[in-house]
DNA sequence: TCTAGTCTAGAACGCACGTTCTGAATCCGG
DNA sequence: CCGGATTCAGAACGTGCGTTCTAGACTAGA
């Protein structure tokens, strides 16, 4: 990458200033006002050098049609936004999302990477973790834990429940064993609950873990 | 949300499918021979009820000012990405950060979201956990580690460090005693470890944890 | 059937804006 | 001191492109 004259710079700056308010870029006279040139024949003169190398890239007699090449174009990532619907701790019921409550601000929100999100990316929602209670799931205090909202589980999911009897939710594996439901622990060294299958409330499929732990 | 005639519908497809490819709108003259449709004014007009309906926004005069409001635009976040280094488990050290092996596509990446990227986003990089001896820090086998690499940490961070005596490599709290070091697993049931400040090789401090539970 | 509203056409207008031409400073190695 | 490369100015040209005017086609309700 070539070094840059200052005007140069002065101009990439306003390019992607002007493009963060708006969508578009602007035109060669108004960065030519924005940048104190007297002459639109200079704009044109550096936004020539700025595509040699390699900076921008332009499309011949098209108004404003000026690209910013890589940088923050390339780090913009779709994202999922997900709506953080409350906190689930051990002896608190778990927080269940009404209708509408995926789509809007109502809630604080978070961006799950790409990387975690399914290919369905729909009824999806977090939880903040309250207390000590899931550790044999891995899961400790502040975590943000990830679910899909649906009732019924496969074997092998793990799921977050809320057992009315003994008024406790829990994250756990889930498995239907005839009339009964099996909790597993992911840690193999705790026990096992077995309770009958209409004790169970299955809130949802844990999709994924995250965690903050410094700044 | 009012409802959209097809016509519509057909020119916010081209829209989006047009700036997906070049970052700039296409002109009315663009719009009109792309859906068919015989006169400018009809684009114009069908642009107006859009505006009107809030599916897009236009500033007069301009040429190429439409935007998108909301959906795409809105969804775009900028993120972090942070090469995946390789794999941290008990018995194998600690893979190093090479000079200028953040920036480029040497390893696999993965993108942290804002919510848990720090205000100085650099030198970070992460780690896939190998094996389950780190179960006392809440991290399974499976889990990305995302570090920030830094040598000198302070006493409360959680860091990974790598023993060279016992030939370990671990997550712990990190306490600085005088001439000893203190790892504090996080989970106040275990025992803390106790070495020489030179038996320790500090490779980084954690940042964050996440898991792909399922998809 | 008349009429008001919506949608579509074609054409022309006029500014917006990229481009280009000429010429003058400024910088730099020889 | 000099001749080429680099950068800057001013002006004019030509077209890209948003806008507007007029009017016809199609629907739906009175």
């Amino acid at each position: 990458m070539p070094a840059i004259s200052t005007r140069q710079q002065h101009i990439l700056d306003f390019l992607r200033e002007y493009h963060a308010d708006r969508s578009y870029m602007p035109s060669i006279r108004e960065i030519q006002l924005a940048c104190g040139i007297s002459s639109t024949s200079v704009v044109d003169y550096n936004l020539r050098l700025l595509e040699r190398d390699g900076y921008i890239h332009r499309s011949p007699d098209i108004s404003r049609a000026i690209e910013l090449v890589g940088e923050s174009e390339a780090d913009l990532v779709e994202v999922a936004r997900i709506p953080v619907l409350g906190a689930i701790a051990a002896g608190e019921p778990i927080p269940v999302p009404e209708a509408g409550a995926y789509a809007d601000g109502d809630h604080e929100s978070f961006a799950l990477p790409p990387e975690l999100t399914p290919r369905d990316p729909d009824n999806l929602y977090a939880l903040r973790v309250k207390g000590y209670s899931m550790i044999d799931a891995f899961v400790t205090d502040g975590d943000i834990v990830v679910l899909r909202h649906t009732r019924d589980a496969r074997n092998g999911d793990m799921v977050a429940a809320w057992l009315p009897m003994e008024e406790e939710a829990t994250l756990k594996h889930f498995y239907l064993e005839g009339e009964n439901v099996r909790l597993m622990p992911a840690n193999p060294a705790m026990e096992p609950i077995i309770v009958s299958a209409d004790s169970v409330q299955v809130h949802g499929k844990v999709i994924a873990v995250m965690r903050k732990v410094a700044a």
